[in-house]
DNA sequence: ACCTTGTGTATTGTATACAAAATGTCGAGG
DNA sequence: CCTCGACATTTTGTATACAATACACAAGGT
């Protein structure tokens, strides 16, 4: 869209996201459009998109507020999101061309680089994942997929999982990675979805340990993970 | 939402579905708006909603048009449609009751009569498999799932589907809702996901066989159908 | 003949004013 | 002290005017 409704958009979706407005706050038209330096207008459209996407709910009077999500809400989504991106790995492996694949490895060896050092750079991580899953939704070729995961990923959660992540966690994250591509190459879409659905339930887990205090049976070996 | 708002809505959706706006037609919004008989502002939001429910799609340079459909697409959004509703199923299999059952059996029980008679009545039909569906919906407790699948179902596509039935795959089509209800009756999720699918499937190739000139294989027996 | 470029027209985007609706407040009655 | 209801205030919905942009078509250049 074009500019002051993207501006609202853009900056009603930063504020959700960063924190900035917290869970389950109100979201009057009018605040919103002098926060954003725009008229009530292009703030409702970017409502209604964030509405779409989830990220604002509404009540049966019409109020806005930042969506509030459960345990079990994010337990959906990730769920969601492992059958949907499965499919999309699938797809992408049965359709999958020397220029795609080269494109996945390049974008992968930039999370490579992001995750190789002592410190991560968790902000070049996401953008590379982001990248990553984005050319597999492209090379899956179904257009009525990418619109349903559009509204799926890119969550807040999806923000602050990666900074719980600890090294280890951001290097298998990479490793799984590289086991897409190897079947991407082989065309192999089975094996591809069960890779891709391992790797979204590691993401859901690695979130879950992370908020409530870790899992049923008690998580395994975990090294260093600094809390900040 | 709100009166003018709806009435945009309903009225634009209403020409997409029963063609009066054939697909690919221009969607100016001050034509909208006077046919509609209300401003502009409710039916740019009433484009928004349509635009994501992928009734109607937007050029890169905001000019809006009824969606057009390939046969691909069409079978993209069945095969969703089959992942998606089946998760549902087998949810609403775990966590069915007595109550939600009697009104799925209710709601079966109304598309039994519709479909008993010699000219079978297709609107009586169309909206008791509306509420059965949306009742297994309801029941399978996961509002992200209804949200994607709401942007999915009551298609065009899945409003002709219907017309195209003969009474023969109406009254499958009820038989098929049977084995959901025994599959439900007995809590079983893996079942009920099963007939979902097939019950999704069979819906596509009804579809797909009165479009494009029967199937693969060429088509099994069918017994009379009158064209209108 | 084709491509560019400029201008007029049609269409969409934004701001604002006003209408409708909802929520909160305060007081009367129980 | 609580409940209910009228009123004031806040918030959202709609219409409309105007600005910005895209499109169609024609004129000119290559």
């Amino acid at each position: 869209m074009s500019r002051a409704s993207d501006r609202a958009y853009d900056g009603i979706r930063g504020m959700i996201i960063s924190g900035e407005l917290a869970a389950g706050a109100p979201l009057g038209e009018e605040a919103l459009a002098e926060r954003c330096g725009v008229s009530r207008t292009p703030v409702r459209e970017a409502l209604r998109r964030l509405e779409g996407e989830m990220l604002v709910r509404r009540t049966e009077s019409q109020r806005s507020f930042v969506a509030d999500w459960s345990l079990d809400d994010i337990e959906d989504v990730f769920e969601l999101r492992g059958i949907l991106e499965s499919r999309a790995a699938r797809r992408a492996a049965e359709r999958m061309d020397r220029n795609a694949l080269q494109r996945l490895r390049a974008s992968n060896d930039a999370i490579g680089r992001a995750v190789a050092m002592i410190n991560p750079d968790i902000d070049e991580f996401l953008e590379g994942n982001r990248e990553f899953h984005a050319l597999i939704l492209e090379r899956a070729d179904s257009p009525k997929l990418a619109a349903l995961l559009s509204s799926l990923v890119e969550q807040p959660v999806v923000w602050r999982t990666a900074h719980h992540y600890g090294r280890e966690e951001l290097r298998r994250s990479h490793r799984e990675h590289d086991e897409l591509l190897a079947a991407f190459a082989r065309g192999d879409g089975t094996w591809a979805e069960a890779i891709m659905l391992g790797h979204i339930k590691r993401a859901f887990h690695a979130y879950s340990d992370a908020h409530r205090g870790l899992s049923a049976i008690d998580r395994p070996d975990r090294k260093a993970k600094a809390k900040a």
